[in-house]
DNA sequence: AATAAAAGAATGAACGTTCATTTTTACGTA
DNA sequence: TACGTAAAAATGAACGTTCATTCTTTTATT
């Protein structure tokens, strides 16, 4: 690999539309080909560029990724108490899902195939700490439930990528509304309720 | 197609092969001389069983979505109250991810990626009906949140799948114990809560 | 003019599917 | 029961296409 110089937009553009055909298509059913076309590119530069198709692939995730999580801690202080933490987080997310839907899509297609190497997952996940953080500061204070943290993610974060999916299909709408009402299932799930 | 007489073996090993290859390498990754090998069968013989290897893929997704349903409703009666009827539901399906685990991996897979054509997946949909109508009773009593039935599915059932797909790495393990945080979890979300 | 970047055509491997042939099964006849 | 035969089932090799990647040439940059 080269030094790339103005080449940025070039790079940039391939991601792009890697992202948009994987999503259509899926990874495997896209060829070099056409991602070099939408990209306005000859197939050969994309080799300046990536080392191969799944070295394409796995950047294209983890630059995904890292946008989604800078986005989703962006405003989030540990100075803040813990269910103000957790709204703040999760409203973040949920934001992220609805501006970003190609980028939210492709993360999630991802994060549920086996087409990305686990070492590049690995290297996405990292930037989750101050949620999981956060949900252990609440546990200590009998605010969340003192359960793994693989369950408060799937029940407070994960449906977020379900629904995400159902609104490409057409099949629902995730406007603001809903948002707030998915926002009292999350946080209905983790948090520790007085007795009945 | 011809009549298959004693075949519903091989059609069977077909099928398993499919499921277990499209697990651990994805759909577009696992050619037809593969599937082939380990239903020990010629690569000729699958175009007797199926049209093509997107049909392979669709009735193989349709029969393990049959399954799936067929269990997950297996010991519910529409006499059961809500609570208990969606304790029932839940437990079954969580009880075919524990039990069936390649089966579950292989619905999480399709379920989220463009790789089964969209009719099928509406083919797949259609048993789930008795929880849809479970919920609405629930509404109706004021048991159940009175929100959309995506929503509903999103947080009560579908985090089971990321449980899963997360149990397949190794890095988390859904035992009895874990189902039940999972459970309350899961009802929680879902139910309504008496005002504070 | 020299070097880097990009392009398009070429290459070779892999794959889905089909074809020509062989093997197995089913069954009527002796 | 044993045999012959026709249909069904199964096979392995072959075909044609697609695709990732590389090679050679052209274009842009310094």
């Amino acid at each position: 690999m080269a030094q790339l110089k103005k080449s940025i937009e070039k790079r940039n553009a391939l991601i792009e539309a890697t992202i948009m055909l994987v999503n259509n298509s899926g990874f495997h059913a896209t060829p070099m080909s056409k991602i070099a076309k939408m990209a306005n590119v000859s197939p050969a530069t994309i080799y300046l560029y990536f080392d191969n198709k799944q070295d394409l692939l796995n950047k294209t995730y983890i630059q995904v990724k890292e946008a989604y999580t800078k986005y989703a801690f962006a405003t989030y202080s540990t100075e803040m108490s813990v269910e103000e933490g957790f709204e703040n987080i999760w409203k973040r997310i949920a934001n992220f899902k609805l501006k970003e839907v190609k980028n939210a899509l492709f993360l999630a297609q991802c994060d549920n195939s086996p087409i990305i190497d686990e070492t590049s997952k690995e290297e996405g996940i990292k930037h989750l700490q101050p949620l999981l953080t956060l949900w252990e500061k609440g546990q200590k204070e009998g605010i969340i439930k003192p359960i793994s943290n693989y369950l408060l993610y799937a029940y407070s974060i994960n449906p977020l990528s379900f629904l995400m999916i159902n609104q490409k299909k057409g099949v629902f709408q995730l406007d603001n509304s809903h948002i707030e009402d998915a926002y009292n299932c999350a946080w209905n799930s983790i948090r520790i309720h007085k007795q009945s």
